[in-house]
DNA sequence: ATTACTATAGTGCGAGTAA
DNA sequence: TTTACTCGCACTATAGTAA
């Protein structure tokens, strides 16, 4: 849903508002108005706004016997995602990205999941080692998920989904990394987008190695290419 | 055109290939795999593909037995135009653009226009002042068309067109400015969008004012808002 | 003036498939 | 393997109009 929106005129929506000063403060913006600037009908615009306020974007407030609009949290967060995607084009060249990352225990399904050989063996192939001793889950700070999202703009490597005994698992990206330089490897479902945490596979137990439990905080540096 | 491939997954794709270093080399890309990273199906991209490269945003180079993929000057452009524009919401909070323009002379027909009762009337109610000795034109430097783009996205004043006599007069954007501190406005026609001449008007014959001829550079101050 | 409903035309997407 | 064709479905935009 809140991906789908990301397409199209609600993100030139957003676009204008931000612009008249809706980041901080309610704006007046009327659809006609609104619909010369961007050059469509008035109907899609409303229909716009009222798609943006539905995914939660923005929200209205009562103002005279017109109302006006200013941008949610959300909606902040996903022009702010496009913007460090732009910036990364443009002015970060760096070839990785840094997380601070707090070790959590996952549901367990993180191993589970890697030790399947539909998984292993391309992660393996990928990585250049046997992905071992199931996940490491990093927590990653609130503010650094936009960065996560960025990150999913890198091609990295594309881990296929497959069938096996009546369930279904589904694809992913896997991108090297490394943690207090022991190689390993993030990987990431693409049905999880919003998740802030990041599993991370080694060949070696990295809570043993690292000496960490959970609760502890680490940093992990994730290569772009 | 180009406008329209603004919009949805040519975009997407640009962006995708930037991020791979599309910008300053050929980057190898299947659209299979471009398909899974975008998240769309490999028709889509092929068809984006074909769609960015008939309109000059990119360019293919034969490089083996697969081909190479590297953006254009214009696809770079169309990008960093994305850029300013969300550099702008989120780090410039001035309330002015600042042009520098070469005096050029126009085909004459600025102050033709600017002439007639549809826009004149309009354009007095906006600026607070009648406009006045047709329009000072006002070639920008080539690096700030980019700049020119971004200001579009502010919401300014609309002009709307009119009909007269048979012809039609399209609508435009007005926006308050000064040079060298006497107030003017700038119209910016919707349909001329690439164009890199800004049409300057004032209450006071700028030439005479402010001694200027053909060639001289003045500097421009828009106002935003 | 404003927003938003309905109906219709148009565009985009992806499954299937060919080359 | 790769790219790109056709075609059906669904989504999107707009005109007309009501509230």
């Amino acid at each position: 849903m809140l991906d789908k929106a990301t397409d199209g005129g609600v993100l030139r929506l957003l676009r204008a508002l931000a612009l008249r000063g809706g980041l901080s403060r309610p704006v007046k913006a009327t659809t006609t108005e609104l619909s010369h600037q961007l050059g469509v009908s008035q109907q899609s615009v409303s229909l716009w706004m009222r798609k943006a306020a539905s995914d939660g974007l923005i929200g209205f407030e009562p103002a005279g016997r017109t109302r006006t609009v200013r941008l949610t949290e959300d909606g902040v967060d996903l022009l702010r995602r496009e913007y460090l995607t732009y910036r990364t084009i443009f002015e970060d060249q760096s070839s990785e990205m840094v997380f601070d990352g707090k070790l959590v225990t996952g549901i367990g399904e993180g191993s589970y999941y890697i030790g399947l050989d539909g998984y292993k063996d391309q992660l393996e192939k990928v990585l250049g080692f046997e992905p071992r001793f199931g996940t490491l889950n990093l927590q990653i700070k609130p503010e650094d998920k936009a960065m996560k999202a960025c990150l999913l703009e890198f091609p990295g490597f594309t881990i296929e989904g497959f069938e096996m005994e009546d369930r279904s698992f589904g694809e992913g990206t896997c991108y090297k990394a490394e943690i207090a330089g022991i190689a390993c490897g993030v990987m990431i479902p693409s049905r999880s987008h919003y998740s802030d945490v990041l599993e991370v596979v080694s060949h070696e137990c990295l809570r043993k190695a690292l000496k960490i439990n959970d609760g502890d905080t680490v940093q992990l540096k994730v290569f772009l290419s």
